[in-house]
DNA sequence: ACCCAGGTGGCCC
DNA sequence: GGGCCACATGGG
């Protein structure tokens, strides 16, 4: 067994089924309106703690804003004030504005980018401002269920803590894990979320 | 009063 | 391609 698997075993015996919020980004399968929420918070967590995003989540419920057209109707200026709490407010209500109007104009829904070819939806993903590789990939494999691997600080982290490569740039990584796991969108969720869940645990 | 958190874009060299 | 800085809030 090779120690990308390993690792995954160990991190899963240590805290079982992701919690949390990961109950609901590794939930399968997804309806169409928890694919929304997990686009959302995908914007929203950007350098920001989970504790602020979910904060967020509260107030969105509160004014009855629970879908992506929900946001849309409110409009730019009240989605701002609404998203405060997750921090940089004005970018990230422009960036959200911005991703939802391309679901919408490109494809009508999340369940219809689904069936669309990964590598296209990526590339459109990367050209939206404010959506760069980590945000991307992390819509691909949890809005989407796509087999996609995320890097982000933790996994990079935990490279570094066990020595995994010399190498940290976004690709080499991803492609470094993608190669020595199964294609699996399933074990991706889990394995990110038990690797970030163990990075705050420290 | 610091310091941190699932990043990204825009500069500069 | 790499190094820096702005973007902003709430919690330890």
């Amino acid at each position: 067994m090779n120690v990308f698997k390993k690792l995954y075993k160990d991190l899963k015996r240590k805290y079982g089924p992701p919690k949390g919020q990961w109950s609901l980004w590794c939930k399968r399968p997804k309806t169409e309106r928890e694919r929304e929420k997990v686009l959302i918070g995908a914007i929203l967590t950007q350098r920001t703690n989970w504790k602020n995003v979910d904060l967020v989540f509260r107030k969105l419920k509160g004014a009855k804003v629970v879908s992506l057209r929900d946001i849309l109707r409110l409009g730019p200026r009240k989605i701002r004030d609404l998203i405060k709490p997750s921090g940089f407010y004005k970018t990230k209500s422009r960036y959200l504005t911005n991703l939802i109007r391309f679901v919408f104009k490109d494809y009508g829904s999340l369940t219809e980018i689904k069936k669309a070819d990964i590598k296209e939806v990526r590339e459109q993903l990367l050209k939206l401002k404010g959506i760069g590789p980590e945000t991307a990939d992390s819509i691909l494999l949890y809005a989407l269920d796509k087999p996609v691997f995320v890097i982000d600080e933790y996994t990079k982290r935990l490279v570094r803590k066990y020595d995994l490569a010399k190498e940290l740039s976004y690709n080499f990584l991803q492609k470094l894990f993608e190669k020595n796991l199964r294609k699996d969108f399933r074990l991706y969720q889990d394995f990110h979320a038990l690797i970030v869940i163990d990075g705050q645990n420290r």
